[in-house]
DNA sequence: ACCATTCTTGTACATCTGTACCATTTCGGC
DNA sequence: GCCGAAATGGTACAGATGTACAAGAATGGT
């Protein structure tokens, strides 16, 4: 038991090696939630996925809620850099043309060449509705995002950046939302343009 | 058999009665998974919902997923009654402000009074990710509901009523996901509000 | 070399799930 | 009242799933 390391007290305590090994799982869990989907992630198919008995899965993850809540997690954490990412390239100094623009080829990008893992993170949002400490995670989830986007409104002279920032987040998910069960083929890119274009245009000229 | 009186030839005919029985058998399934979620419906919580026996569901429905497509359509066809209603109500002549009102009132009340039944919404609309015969029909989901839009900002002056209908209607959908997770309590009515003045006055200022 | 700890692997179990099957009952037209 | 069709009810089954468990192998510090 060896008392007091881990606060949550749920488990064994890992080594180097072991975290690495830890990390595989997770990522093959990943891999299959963005390829088939939430319900396709069985204790089995993760096995097989990563490679190892079904008893190693058990051993590293106490219960299947604690490994979607650890996938969870470490997606979270990689999706928040890949999209600061995306906003600090943008940043500098743009047009307000230039930022829709730029967040309509953010957003397209999701819906055609990340379409699976878009749709699997989805799924675990409307999950994390049921689980307590996945809520906590999702509410965090776009903060950072938000804070980049309400800085490029400022820089944009915005007079509302942070509610700006939230029109314009707010649009980038219904726009995902809306697309989800659009062929990547049907997606009208020229609508998405203009939709970004006019509303970026018009937050703001209105300021 | 007797031929040529179902299309899809997938079942059974039935006549009033069974019609009857059948769309109770939906409701139950409705009221399954809008309370404990789509993973829940399964075929023998939705007998016991139902207060039916096991053998009934497989007799009224060839397949889970055929149950499930059918449930998604009926829900379909309500909402956009229930959506239409509400858009018609407020439309006769109101100002720019009134309707970012009466936006944020349909909002809020979905995010907190129909909050299960909103979150199953959008279960479906993943799950429709996956299945193709859901996917169809969640694409012609929200087209009355553009239309309404789009009349309403039509007489609001708008120059582009389509695109700011489309804008007004991503935005209330990501206003929805972002909110998802946010216990009804903890929901901020007051920035919603503040969010589509900002976006409604925006986008009709410009025109 | 020894040993406690960490890790691995195979298997077993109780439960749940969708669906098939079939005997029985009820219904609607004649 | 009669009969074919529609509807009902109960049960069985094959497969999948999360998890428990125990015996063995590897590891690393002393």
């Amino acid at each position: 038991m060896s008392a007091l390391t881990a606060a949550a007290g749920d488990g064994h305590q890992f080594s180097q090696r072991g975290m690495k090994r830890k990390t595989e799982i997770l990522d093959a869990a990943l891999r299959i939630i963005a390829r088939d989907g939430l319900s396709a992630l069985t204790m089995r198919a993760l096995a097989s996925e990563a490679g190892i008995p079904l008893g190693a899965t058990t051993y590293y993850f106490p219960s299947k809620s604690a490994l979607i809540t650890e996938a969870f997690e470490l997606h979270a954490a990689r999706e928040t850099d890949r999209v600061i990412a995306a906003m600090r390239k943008l940043s500098p100094e743009c047009s307000a043309h230039q930022l829709a623009d730029e967040l309509a080829k953010f957003l397209i990008s999701g819906l055609t060449d990340h379409r699976s893992q878009l749709i699997a993170e989805y799924e675990l949002l409307i999950g994390a509705t049921r689980e307590p400490n996945l809520a906590a995670l999702s509410r965090t989830w776009q903060a950072p995002m938000r804070q980049e986007l309400s800085d490029a409104a400022g820089r944009l002279g915005s007079l509302k950046p942070v509610v700006d920032a939230q029109v314009l987040l707010g649009l980038l998910a219904g726009l995902e939302v809306d697309h989800l069960s659009v062929e990547p083929s049907a997606i009208d890119k020229a609508a998405i343009r203009s939709i970004l274009r006019r509303s970026v245009s018009a937050l703001f000229a209105s300021s």
